[in-house]
Parts: structure tokens; C-alpha cells; sequence
DNA sequence: CGGCCCCTGTGAAGCGCTTCATAGCCATCC
DNA sequence: GGATGGCTATGAAGCGCTTCACAGGGGCCG
């Protein structure tokens, strides 16, 4: 009996501020979930794929949107009712712990986030997210690894906070350097540790 | 039975990266969360305070610490054992729903911060940062709102992702139109609008 | 086909912030 | 008291990124 939404592309899901306690799990296509500025500039929080619930933090916010979303391809996704989902929160303790766990998870992101934001240039912000990209949409192919989404130099830009000229520069300087290839919107990497050489070395934690 | 724990001023409760499931209830003092890079600079997450939650990421991170704890000042905290709070979180599905509050709420006002790092500069941010503490940590006074919190100008711009150098310039400024003062760490705000105006309006969400 | 629009490519100029260097102040400690 | 160390104050120089301006290209639609 299970609602299911269909959204395309470029539309929104919902838009931060508005009312609404419904909860998501996307089924298909990719969704981006940002915010802008009363200036009109935007900041991009995550991308979502199928297996990623959303809209779930209204739950806890006096059911306001805490951020717009708004998909990047024609997509689907299952609809929650808000209330149904806190009944099933308080009568099942595993669908709590799970929750807390997906909390916890876009926590950690998002202070990574910051993070990035605040020890690393646009260069190393920009390497990063392809990569990102690459591990969670890319397929392996002859000569590289092709990321399966197309995004505007534009909309990497708002990904990493950069202008689309930076990202061009960076990205143009990798092409030179046969690193990367791009073919309007689609890019392949051919070299991902050089990528991976222009970001700090994450220190291994002992077990 | 509780067992508490208690900190001397700059004693560290965690390290990020550490091991420890171990869950904190402040009683008393106040401590930062934050993060440093390889190269040493540092972020600060949040202040915490009396009645703050701390530590839980743990649980649900390989129980792994997500950030640095450290204390800014003699303080106190009841530490609960990660077993027993997963066992409590299973059993009493309103202690479940609580953390899920907190978390959401953690992560709105992370959220937050990636957007104040996009859009606003240093001025702005560093505005926001004051009025912020004056509103959790502010104690009125004949002149103004006086933060009952020791601040260095090297913290407040860690706090702000910006150099010592720049908070001071933006402090001075103030000071000379009477906006703040300063005394050896102490601060007070004479006239928070002033700072107010230098943010973007917040626009309204009717109910 | 031609026109339009959105995306890419590129350089010049400017600006905000950092970096660096230096000086002075205040508290603490022997 | 004098010395030491941490914090504040301030200006000069530099750098990374943005802003602005403009040119070219590719796809889509009448």
C-alpha cells in the first residue's frame, strides 16, 4: 500500500522553510539537497541516491524543512506519513537505532564538511568530491572511471563553494594533465591518486 | 550510582579518532568540540555547556570519537556506559525519540554552519558568533551583555574559521564605535543590534 | 537552416583574508 | 624587581579566489 512519489528533472521534492512531515526513501534517480542565500547563492549538503532516506529531520524541527531538495533526474521515491513514522519509531526500538545511525552518519559527513571547508583550498575541495563521486556513481571503464551523473561546471562549483570559473581552471589543468576527461557534463578519471595526492593523508586509525 | 567525571581547565575528555563509547551529561563548566588538521589549524564545532549531551556519536561510529573534546574551563560530567545507553535507547522508546531530537538538532545547526561559512565573511560570521554566545552564555549588565565565558581572540577565530589577526581588527573596529568592549578576554556587547545589522535578515516563516 | 540559449573556456582586475613582522601590555613566577 | 610568556595591537605584503568581461561551441527548436 506504499505511496510512491515521482519527481522530474529539476523538480523539487520540497523547499526549505516549507511545512511538512512526510518522510522518503528514494527508489530511483539522484537528488540533491541544498540551500540558498538571501544573495541567491547556493550550497549543496549531499547528493542522494536510491537507498537514501530523506526528509526525516522535519520529524524534529517543528516540522519545518531544514534544507531544499530537488532532483537531479527523473526519480521515485516512497512516502512516509510523518506520524506513521514516529509510531513505528516508538513500537519498534531497531527502526530508532537505525535512524540514530543514519543521523549520526550525515552528522559525521557534514562536519566533515566543515572540515574541508575550513583546511582546504577550492583544489583540494574540488579533487575531493570527484572522488566522492567517483566511489559512489562511478563505473569502472577502459581507460578510467566514468562518473554516472551529469553535473554542470556550474553545479560542481555550488558542490564545492567555488565559482564555476575555478572549477573550469582546476578542471581544465587536469585535462592538460590527462587526470580527468570531460565530455559536456559526463567526466571520467584516469588518474584518481593523483587526485587523491592533492589531499592531505588521512591518518590511519589503529584497530 | 552515578560515576562523574571532572575536568581541570584545558583537559581533554576525548581525542578525535580515539576509541571509547563512553556517553556525557555535562553538569558543570564548559567545553569545546572541535577538530585540527595535519597542518594544526583547528575548528571548533560547538560550546557545550550545562545540560549538553556529549559523546553518543561514538555509538554509532565503530566507536570511534567523531571530534576533540576539550574542557575551556573546570567542569563536570556523568558518564554513562555505551552498553547501557544502547540498552536503555532499546527499551525506552522515548529516550530514543529524545536522541533523535538531539541529533537533528545537531545537525540543523551544523548545517547552519556550512552555510554561514559559504555565504557570510569573516565580519558577518564573526558577528553571528558573538551574539550567539551572548544569547547562551550572556549575563545583562548596567551597559550591555556581558559573556560569562573567557574567550582569546586566537578561540574566537577558530571559532570563526578566521586568524587572530582578523578578529582583532573586527574587535577593534567595534570597540571604537562602542558596539563592544573588551577586557582581557571578557566581553560585552553594548549594542547587539548594531552587530545584528551586519547579518542577512532572517526571513520569517509564518506559523 | 538559422537563431537562441546554455554551457565552457580564458584572461584581467580587484578584494578579502592570510601571512609575516614587530611592538607593547599585563600577569605570573622566581 | 626583573625576566618570561601569553595575549593584544597594527601595518605591509602577498595570494587565492572572485568578479567581470567576452569569445566560442553544441544542442535544440522554430
Amino acid at each position: 500500500m506504499a505511496v510512491t512519489r515521482r519527481l522530474a528533472e529539476r523538480e523539487e521534492l520540497f523547499h526549505k522553510g516549507d511545512a511538512g512531515t512526510q518522510v522518503f526513501l528514494v527508489v530511483a534517480g539522484r537528488l540533491k539537497a541544498s540551500a540558498s542565500s538571501s544573495a541567491g547563492q547556493e550550497v549543496v549538503f549531499s547528493i542522494l541516491g536510491p537507498g537514501d532516506v530523506v526528509g526525516e529531520l522535519a520529524l524534529f524541527s517543528r516540522g519545518r524543512r531544514t534544507a531544499t531538495v530537488m532532483a537531479l533526474e527523473p526519480s521515485e521515491l516512497v512516502v512516509f506519513e510523518g506520524c506513521e513514522v514516529r509510531r513505528i519509531l516508538r513500537s519498534k526500538p531497531d527502526a530508532a537505532l537505525r535512524l540514530l545511525e543514519i543521523l549520526a552518519g550525515r552528522l559525521r559527513r557534514t562536519s566533515e564538511r566543515i572540515e574541508d571547508q575550513a583546511f582546504l583550498g577550492v583544489r583540494a575541495r574540488l579533487a575531493k568530491t570527484l572522488l566522492e563521486l567517483s566511489r559512489r556513481f562511478g563505473e569502472p571503464t577502459a581507460d578510467g572511471h566514468r562518473i554516472e551523473l551529469r553535473l554542470s561546471q556550474e553545479e560542481l562549483g555550488v558542490m564545492v563553494s567555488a565559482t564555476r570559473e575555478s572549477v573550469n581552471k582546476h578542471l581544465r589543468e587536469w585535462t592538460r594533465d590527462g587526470v580527468v576527461s570531460t565530455d559536456r557534463g559526463w567526466m571520467t578519471l584516469h588518474a584518481p591518486d593523483r587526485l587523491a595526492a592533492l589531499l592531505p593523508e588521512r591518518r590511519e586509525e589503529s584497530s
